[in-house]
RNA sequence: GCCGAUGUAGCUCAGCUGGUUUAGAGCGCUGGAUUCAUAACCCGGAGGUCGGCGGUUCGAGUCCGCCCAUCGGCACCA
């Protein structure tokens, strides 16, 4: 069955290795990270896929600076942020560097398909030069500047080059019929406007490779030129799969996996993914990603994060959070609070503590607790048996029935995860959490329990809620792999076997848990001190 | 400068095509109740001239204009 499901991908950018790890590529990648683990807990095909952008004149300039190679800051580099995919517990198929052989031999491929059929051509590039910092200006820039360097404040001058172009301007209408066509490929929606107000205004073609530096992939015969790095940077999607040598092994191996369903990125990025990258995928007859999602950028307590103000969440304080919070509370308010929409989200120790703590301590944690806990004290932890599917979840008036109302969160919250709404995904499946609370406060199952001719009616409701806590941490499970599985061990019923591959609906299923399962009492986020600050 | 957004309780935000009320939710704060649970769960309360001014209308948070404030995009930023 699950086989027969179409094969899923999604992607990351990948990081420049310029950089050091921060907030901004663990969210990104995590967000990835928790819908491939959405998909492959609905039992489909996912190849889930990362990287780093190894090329370019700014590696080749910290790699001087350092006096090693740039391949040496590369590899160094690469390896951080490897290790930090590991550290967040990233699922990834993948982890492709531009710098490997099979993308640097399949980019040329491409581009010399480019070439032959008229996409990139050979062109001459005018514009302000700033011979100090080896970097041409836009003429907006060069006027607002003065016509003088910002570092040196010496003149610009007027220079000339030969680059190799990308025709992009001849795909803008087939772009605009595309928009027109596909008014999710870009998400936000906000994003699409964007985009969308950028094509009216016309598109112009655009250089893909320099020749004043050399840390890149030499243009295929003219090896004086060098491929800009974010086109080489854009080709990894497509290299990982091995697409420039169809009948290869990679590809038939990975070419299912061609289009992704979403490529995520950060919004500074949206020009490249959402109108460069599609008309080269149509120059080379490529199908088109079925979204591009941008999201926004983290704010740090109200203030832009940069390297001025030394205001970045990098990778030490947020191993701090690990340390205090742990990872899937680390994971859970990213995926619950981030800046998924247009606008950017702050980051607050503050919040951060009053999220955990709400959600995950009051909420989730304290009824896993209370939960387990009574099954411990009234039924020596031993699951009671009783039939509970068709017992009404609420005394109100038309409260659907348990087994109604697991199957309806499960399928919304599949349907959110599919459609990438992360946060509504999350909320939906805590609200079975809260429906569990419900049948609690209602009915008050620790009072009944001093009457022992009630006992069988204990019995239905505590198995109620322990069942309502699997599927609740069954649906959690892609955002918190770790507390999750913590829980569903504890109620003994692991997801493993069909669980894993018979699809979210099925793993949800109401009345898994069997009569005499031995229950253990958990309490899977503990409470922490408030952060001073 | 050009294009586009946003501005609703302390905080984060819902409020679709104007008329369900005395404008809502979550968190925070505060009173109470309770004990199965991690000072948790539950009930109640305080708190808002819906950015400002003007207009359209029988009636506007919801439409129009102007103003103020904040933010995003404007192609070589991975």
């Amino acid at each position: 069955m699950a086989s027969m499901r179409t094969p899923v991908s999604i992607t990351t950018p990948i990081y420049y290795v310029n950089d050091r790890p921060h907030i901004g590529h663990a969210y990104t990648t995590t967000l990835c990270d928790v819908w491939a683990r959405s998909q492959r807990l609905d039992g489909r095909d996912v190849f889930f896929l990362t990287g780093t952008d190894e090329h370019g004149a700014k590696v080749e300039k910290s790699a001087r600076e350092r006096g090693i190679s740039p391949q040496a800051l590369a590899d160094e580099n690469s390896e951080e942020f490897r290790k930090v995919m590991a550290l967040f517990g990233l699922s990834n198929d993948d982890f492709i560097r531009t710098t490997e052989e099979r993308h640097e031999s399949q980019v040329k491929l491409f581009v010399q398909r480019l070439l032959a059929s008229g996409d990139v051509y050979l062109g001459e590039f005018e514009g302000w030069y700033d011979e100090g910092q080896e970097e041409y200006v836009t003429d907006t820039r060069a006027k607002e500047l003065d016509y003088k360097s910002p570092i040196s404040g010496k003149p610009l001058v007027r220079a000339k080059e030969h680059n190799y172009y990308f025709r992009l301007s001849a795909y803008a209408s087939k772009l605009e019929k595309f928009f027109d066509a596909q008014p999710a490929f870009v998400r936000p929606l906000g994003r699409f406007n964007e985009v969308r107000g950028r094509l009216r205004e016309g598109l112009m073609d655009v250089p893909i490779t320099r020749t004043n530096f050399s840390w890149g992939i030499g243009m295929p015969g003219a090896p004086e030129h060098v491929i800009y790095v974010w086109i080489d940077a854009l080709f990894n999607y497509t290299t990982a799969l091995g697409l420039a040598d169809p009948k290869g092994t990679t590809a038939s191996l990975r070419g299912k996996y061609w289009p992704p369903v979403y490529q995520v990125i950060g919004k500074e990025i949206l020009w490249f993914h959402a109108v460069v990258w599609p008309a080269m995928l149509m120059a080379l007859e490529l199908p088109m990603p079925q979204c591009v999602y941008a999201h926004s950028f983290w704010i740090s307590n109200g203030q832009k994060m940069s390297k001025s103000l030394g205001n970045f969440i990098d990778l030490p304080t947020i191993e701090e959070y690990f340390a205090k919070y742990g990872l899937d509370a680390w994971r859970w308010y990213m995926t619950t609070q981030g800046p998924i929409g247009t606008q950017d989200a702050d980051f607050s120790p503050k919040h951060f503590h009053e999220i955990y703590t709400s959600q995950l301590v009051n909420t989730f944690a304290n009824c896993a607790s209370r939960t387990s806990s009574m099954i411990e004290k009234y039924f020596a932890g031993v699951m009671p048996d009783a039939e509970t599917a068709s017992m009404p979840s609420s005394s109100s008036a038309q409260a659907p029935s348990w087994s109604e109302l697991a199957g309806t969160t499960a399928v919304e919250v599949q349907r959110r995860y599919a459609n990438f709404e992360l946060a509504e995904a999350a909320d939906c499946a805590l609200s079975l959490i809260r429906a569990v609370d419900v049948l609690i406060n209602e009915t008050q199952p620790f009072k009944l329990a001093k009457d022992p001719a009630k006992l069988p009616e204990v019995a239905r409701i505590l198995g109620a809620c322990a069942e309502g806590v699997r599927v609740a941490a069954v649906l959690l499970s892609p955002i918190m792999p770790a507390k999750c599985a913590e829980v569903l061990t504890a109620l003994g019923s692991p997801i493993e076997g069909e669980f894993a591959t018979g699809g979210l609906v099925n793993a949800a299923r109401w009345g898994r848990l069997t009569a005499g399962t031995r229950i253990l009492k958990c309490a899977p986020f503990m409470r922490v001190d408030a952060p001073t600050a």
